[in-house]
DNA sequence: GGCACTTGTTTGCGCCCGCAACTATTGTAG
DNA sequence: CTACAATAGTTGCGGGCGCAAACAAGTGCC
């Protein structure tokens, strides 16, 4: 409970002995509360991921290959270019090409040429990748709900969306001024 | 914004439509504000990652090295056994040894058999793996404020810390009843 | 004390993925 | 029209890491 501020505190002990300036350069270090948030987020996101991956396993499907599915889902014409897909997913191109292959190999996903630039592969859901994702998705939700959002209050969930809201702007901000 | 809802509503349609039962088994379907944290929580982690990863390789090291050293400060020893360190990173034992192989030819951290017992390797800190820590660590917070505890209000503040708090606690329960 | 059983760590193998290099188009100047 | 830059995608290479097997060492039971 307690190791986290003993964490921050060893290393803030230390700076402070090597250190002329009284605190860090503008912002300081971070208080009790901001120190319990995060850390209990550090050390939950890693296991959520793997239950969540053990628990759609059942379907032979990664975490990553379900959040494909997912994305294309998402398209009218369940089809969606590389480039756009790799950004959705936030990939590497070359992330998303070994992906896809795996997919494609069980056809769960097609690849074709896209008739208005040439350049462009779309990556397109088939019917097979689509009754699995239907087929997986009530399970996967299930999953979520036993292991994070059921066990919140609605004020805690509704935090969490506008927290996360604005920290994922951010960082999409960030990175189109980077581009 | 809606892509949120509308993905869920897209593979919840073609699940009705496939299913007899007129909901999923027992807890149901996402509603609007469940949606928008699981959506919102889902997709910053992955970049959030990503720019703290690059903050931190200012320093020449990984997100996964920089834990490693603070695991090692919270002992009062500076020491802790290979799989105790790996329960509390969530790395499995061979990833353990390769991580650490790593920071021992760059001598931040030593091996050490214990004297307890011969079965056990204790990583240890060295004084050069602390040195870097304390060096790193201000600036390490610096970049968790600016990307993330930096951008919430207090009340979000809060109700992460005991949404993540709880989250965490429900995942070790579950662990150490599988074992 | 001996023999099974558990625990702690490392190694072989394979998968995932990012980076840099390369190819194929398309867009933009000149 | 041609040359150069920008964009889309794939491939070679290397690093990180999980799983299963191997091995070492401790534990329990007779």
């Amino acid at each position: 409970m307690c190791a986290q501020l003993l964490r921050s505190t060893t290393a803030y002990a230390g700076h402070m002995a090597r250190s002329s300036k009284p605190a860090a350069p503008e912002t300081g270090w971070l208080d009790p509360d901001e120190m319990v948030a995060w850390r209990a987020y550090i050390d939950s996101i890693t296991p959520l991921q793997h239950v969540l991956e053990a628990d759609i396993s059942e379907f032979g499907l990664t975490n990553g290959d379900y959040e494909v599915l997912v994305r294309l889902s998402e398209q009218p014409d369940h089809r969606l270019r590389m480039c756009d897909l790799a950004a959705r997913l936030g990939l590497s191109p070359s992330g998303l090409t070994r992906r896809l292959d795996g997919l494609v190999r069980n056809d769960l996903v097609g690849r074709e040429p896209s008739p208005d630039d040439r350049r462009v592969m779309l990556a397109v859901l088939t019917p097979e990748g689509y009754a699995l994702l239907v087929e997986a998705a009530p399970h996967h939700v299930d999953s979520v709900r036993r292991h994070f959002i059921g066990l919140l209050t609605r004020r805690e969930i509704e935090a969490i969306g506008s927290a996360f809201t604005k920290v994922r702007a951010a960082l999409l901000a960030e990175q189109d001024a980077a581009s």
